[in-house]
DNA sequence: GCCGACTATCGAACGACGTTCCATTCGGAG
DNA sequence: CTCCGAATGGAACGTCGTTCGATAGTCGGC
């Protein structure tokens, strides 16, 4: 059981969704194909399962953060050190699209991202909608992060910063009277860091949540 | 052409994803499944195309817009409207999340989207990082919509408040000493409405925006 | 020593899918 | 009528998820 799922972790990490096939984890355990459906139930199952393992290792990531006064500010440590467990495993982002089972280390990474907001002066209802917007900036960025390389730049081809050139160059070339903001911030998408993108989106939501809060 | 994207299209709304297949779309136009890919190359440029086509009516209705003299309003407008687009539409979720032709009507929203942002005060980057931003709130809480629906109750069988319900219950059971905030807000999630929570992250990057822009 | 019951393994086979390929048909220009 | 490119149709291929029955191994009870 246990040495399914980290192959398929495995191969997860090597090749991305695709790469986990049956056939494949079969071969790579030297067992039959067969033998897999006796631990998993199908592809989904088996899917959830291998991303819930390495959940597991976000959420003691989380619980090792060290902790401050500041509940806004933990709970930005939280969410970002999601994100780049995201960032590290791109695929991981299909996970929180399919949360059948809000069970688990799932549940248990969403109990340490809420409980931040019990230290804050909020309603239950603010509380439920200020995690789940927090969940929600890290999903929003982290989706359009993992699928916007096509294969070439996978391959290493092509470079991430020509690629994102290629359409900046693109964009230069529009009309500026038909494409205003589109023509303007190219330059800025040309070189832009993921990463910067994220912790602009999530520090904008904070900020609205610390003057929800009133603190 | 025109015929092949509105066959796809309606085999979106009916089933899914999942449902867009090429021996399917051939039954339904009456052809082979040869003739379709005389006008796609294969299934990705059929899903973009056909999801490009629906963009095309969110993009009219975001552009029919009344607009007024505060810039995050219409930002709102926009968003609750690309939202509501989402909710009618599950799949297109999806098609945000592989933006790799980030041209035809999808850039045209981008567009329309930042040309609110060139109203606040703001440097380029951080009009940039703002229209990312709005992006991608829609995106994040659309995406645990699409998904979080299991196939019993997209059958009908199961009543959408009865599965809520149903983990609202396992919640409730938990340890209030282990799951503080899970055990606390089950009720808030019990009847908790898609767009409620959309519009409450919206708010709070909107608010946080507009304490940066010190409109 | 034999037995059934349970655990576990394996790979052939099935149906659905995306895609390729080629023979065929159509329609207008010369 | 001829011809040539535009457009069609469907058989065929390889891969995928999944099912199924055959086959061992293991172990307690008689």
């Amino acid at each position: 059981m246990e040495a399914v799922l980290t192959a398929a972790v495995a191969l997860l990490d090597e090749g991305g969704k695709p790469a986990l096939t049956f056939r494949a984890l079969a071969t790579r355990l030297g067992t039959g194909v067969g033998s897999i459906y006796w631990y998993v139930a199908g592809k989904d199952e088996l899917f959830d399962r291998a991303t819930d393992h390495v959940i597991g290792e976000v959420l003691t990531a989380v619980r090792a953060l060290p902790g401050s006064d500041d509940p806004i500010a933990d709970l930005r440590a939280m969410a970002v050190t999601l994100f780049d467990a995201i960032m590290d495993r791109p695929w991981l982002a299909a996970y929180f699209m399919r949360n059948t089972d809000v069970q688990g280390n799932s549940l248990r990474l969403y109990e340490e991202i809420g409980r931040q907001t019990l230290r804050l002066d909020l309603t239950p209802r603010q509380r439920f909608h200020a995690a789940s917007a927090v969940l929600g900036v890290v999903v929003g960025t982290a989706a359009d992060l993992g699928m916007e390389l096509p294969q070439e730049v996978l391959d290493g081809q092509v470079d991430r910063d020509q690629f994102l050139e290629r359409f900046a160059e693109t964009w230069r070339g529009l009309d500026a009277a038909e494409f205003p903001f589109v023509t303007a911030i190219a330059d800025e998408f040309a070189g832009h860091d993921d990463r910067d993108q994220f912790l602009a989106a999530l520090d904008l939501t904070l900020a609205g949540l610390r003057l929800q809060a009133g603190a």
